[in-house]
DNA sequence: GTATATGCAAAGGGTTTGCACGGTT
DNA sequence: AACCGTGCAAACCCTTTGCATATAC
């Protein structure tokens, strides 16, 4: 039988296809973002014994050969998704802590500029993006927000 | 006497002028930016008794009554540096970890339009972007290069 | 004198690593 | 049979916290 196309790519890229591996990726693209804890109980729903390093080691060996991507959200461990996933900026508010979304390609003149000036070559999605949402803009005009670490 | 404006500042937060504080503060301004080891380093060239925790402490306070920033370059511990220093975006390269930099403010266009649609409001360089530096980019059409976590 | 800051040591979250065993090829 | 991948436990880095003592006000 033919293989799927996450074990040509293990394959193709010296690997082996092993169930913790296939589970990991099965737990990213069910959950669509996580984080690697968050997949580790995914993955435990069906075979208690995996361990929190076997998913660290498989996520690395999946996002090596192409299958998922990070990105960094919070303060906290990064969450993992399928690479064929929507594309989009996270704004982090370092105020109330929310979480908003914009489309990624809003952001192509500006990193086209960054390409010209410097070579560089922007993951916009990678790191999330921080400062204050909405509401709390408008209620420091009044008063200090809450102020968790950035 | 006229007090400095730093302790200016830390009085009307409420806060009180200790020595801890003044040499953190010194050592941001001389370091131009480090992180909290880093700075501990510096401060204990003076006083060799401050602890590492008190950095922290200190760094946090002087966070709050807007004497130091800090932003997210590498994986590891942020790096502080004074208010008044130029603002910039540093570019981490995830292929071979160099850091560079662009004026922050080439981002105002971009930044304006994530205001227009959703109302937040970016600080930009508080997290660096990542991505691939040109040399990197310019080495991938010809063999995968080195693959520090991201 | 009283509230705040400090030092110390311990604990915490997230991640990596060494090693022996087990599974894939 | 050879090697790669796994589980486990320990170690790691960075940061926070509880508590008794010291210090700024």
């Amino acid at each position: 039988m033919a293989l799927a196309e996450w074990e040509q790519r293990l394959r193709t890229g010296g690997y082996r296809i092993t169930p913790q591996r296939q589970l990991v990726l099965e737990a990213v693209e069910k959950l669509r973002h996580g984080t690697p804890e968050e997949l580790l109980a995914e993955v435990q729903r069906t075979a208690t014994g995996v361990n929190l390093s076997t998913v660290y080691r498989s996520l690395e060996v999946l996002e090596e050969v192409g299958l998922v991507t990070h990105a960094h959200i919070g303060h906290g461990a990064p969450t993992y998704h399928a690479v064929d996933d929507h594309v989009h900026i996270h704004l982090v508010c370092d105020s109330c802590g929310s979480v908003n979304a914009v489309e990624a390609d809003i952001a192509e003149p500006f990193l086209d500029q960054v390409r010209e000036r410097t070579g560089f070559i922007t993951d916009i999605s990678h790191v999330a993006l921080h400062g204050r949402c909405t509401n709390c803009s408008v209620a420091r005009t009044r008063e200090a927000p809450t102020r968790p670490r950035g």
